[in-house]
DNA sequence: TTGTTTTTGTGTTTGAAAACACTAATTTTA
DNA sequence: TAAAATTAGTGTTTTCAAACACAAAAACAA
């Protein structure tokens, strides 16, 4: 259950891409609106089927959108990590939300109801082309992705995962040591494959010194030998 | 290659979804800048890598947008049917294309430049707004689909592309036989498997009278048990 | 801190689909 | 209209990854 915090010490300010094309009533808008809540590991923000109410945008934390397979399996479609926003897509397609998402760990959100936005979308231009840079961006990696993780085999797959991990969210200050940190079976839902298999490819990746494995911080040794795997199965 | 033609009696009325949220001066750019061309099976419209330069729209045949894989296999993203855009979400992510596109029949394509698209989103916000719809639509399939592909089995992912066919391109006058029609190369590209194994799989729901195959022509005949088999593999 | 649950790790078996290898039938084009 | 090139169709073999089945370790709660 989300429980509403006095988090209201986090400002607006923080949507750092659309704030600073807001004008003044918009900016006021927002403020009279929105909302942040807290949320732990595991929570659910929404659900498949269901009808899209708010715009979020992540300030803190890691949330996970999916979408459940058969056999329990599930299908992981895109990591929102800060400051990024979700939530949005089923709203301007008019239609209910195909995927659900999830917190992977203590995360901060950002709550805007959808009126709002809509208020702002019909009349600032700059907006509008935000998001439509979004959406396209967004549907690229979908369109590279598909073909990826249906045509290569384990390997390629999860060396494409990790890349695409590092291309998207980045590295740490070694510039190696990817910052997003999952679970096995999180990995393994990324790049399609069953939770025992992405283990078995990782650690297969580790002991030929391609990566290094700490927990769940993955360390690239050798981005070529990745690339290359990525590349040609 | 693109042949120009006389086909300058094509006029830029038949955008529906565009034409009538410009203004005056907006459909004077359009006017004289846009081009139609004519195209036969097979001719590239552009490759991956390359940069987009055109805001396209088919108003008769037929396009393939596809990624190349491996060992020459090809995967299938989107079918453009007529009257729908493309080539517009490179150039709004600001990437170059990761597509290819080619035509599948007789097809006649008009040609916007990007810059005057470019001018006409930068001032006419349901202009923006229409684009920002295609996108999210476009984006929730993919979604949907990358799930869908990578999880079932080829009776199921078959069932559902054919569903999908039916669902996003319509059907002719008997309500059953689907409009789309393709070599079952293509069919299988889209469903992600082997021509060999597409033609097999086929082969079977029409003997199990799901569907029935007339040449390229493919009819529904029992659309609850393609549901089902596309559910639940 | 102890018990419980989740996550990680590994071996074996099994099944499904890709690869391969053809033939036949259609289309296309010269 | 004949020849060439696609496209359609089918059987066989091989390969890869899922399913299954555990054991161990780590994370989390009580």
């Amino acid at each position: 259950m989300p429980r509403k915090s006095k988090l209201k010490s986090r400002k607006l300010e923080e949507l750092t891409s659309i704030w600073k094309i807001l004008t003044k009533e918009e900016k006021e808008i927002l403020r009279q609106n929105y909302d942040v809540k807290e949320f732990k590991k595991g929570d659910i923000i929404y659900q498949e089927g269901e009808k899209p109410t708010y715009l979020m945008c992540v300030v803190e934390g890691q949330v996970k959108i999916f979408r459940n397979g058969f056999g329990g399996r599930e299908q992981i479609v895109r990591i929102i990590t800060p400051v990024s926003y979700f939530g949005y897509r089923a709203h301007l397609a008019k239609e209910d939300y195909v995927t659900s998402a999830v917190v992977q760990c203590r995360t901060v959100i950002f709550f805007i109801p959808l009126k709002s936005f809509d208020i702002i979308l019909n009349q600032n231009i700059k907006f509008s082309q935000t998001f439509l840079k979004f959406l396209a961006a967004d549907l690229g990696i979908a369109d590279f992705r598909v073909a990826n993780l249906v045509q290569k085999h384990v390997r390629g797959r999860l060396a494409e995962s990790i890349l695409f991990l590092k291309d998207n969210y980045g590295c740490e200050a070694d510039g190696a040591t990817l910052v997003v940190s999952m679970t096995r079976e999180d990995l393994s839902g990324l790049s399609n494959m069953t939770t025992a298999n992405g283990i078995r490819t990782l650690s297969q990746f580790v002991s030929e010194g391609i990566v290094e494995v700490n927990k769940r911080k993955i360390k690239i040794l050798d981005e070529e030998k990745l690339l290359n795997i990525s590349h040609f199965g």
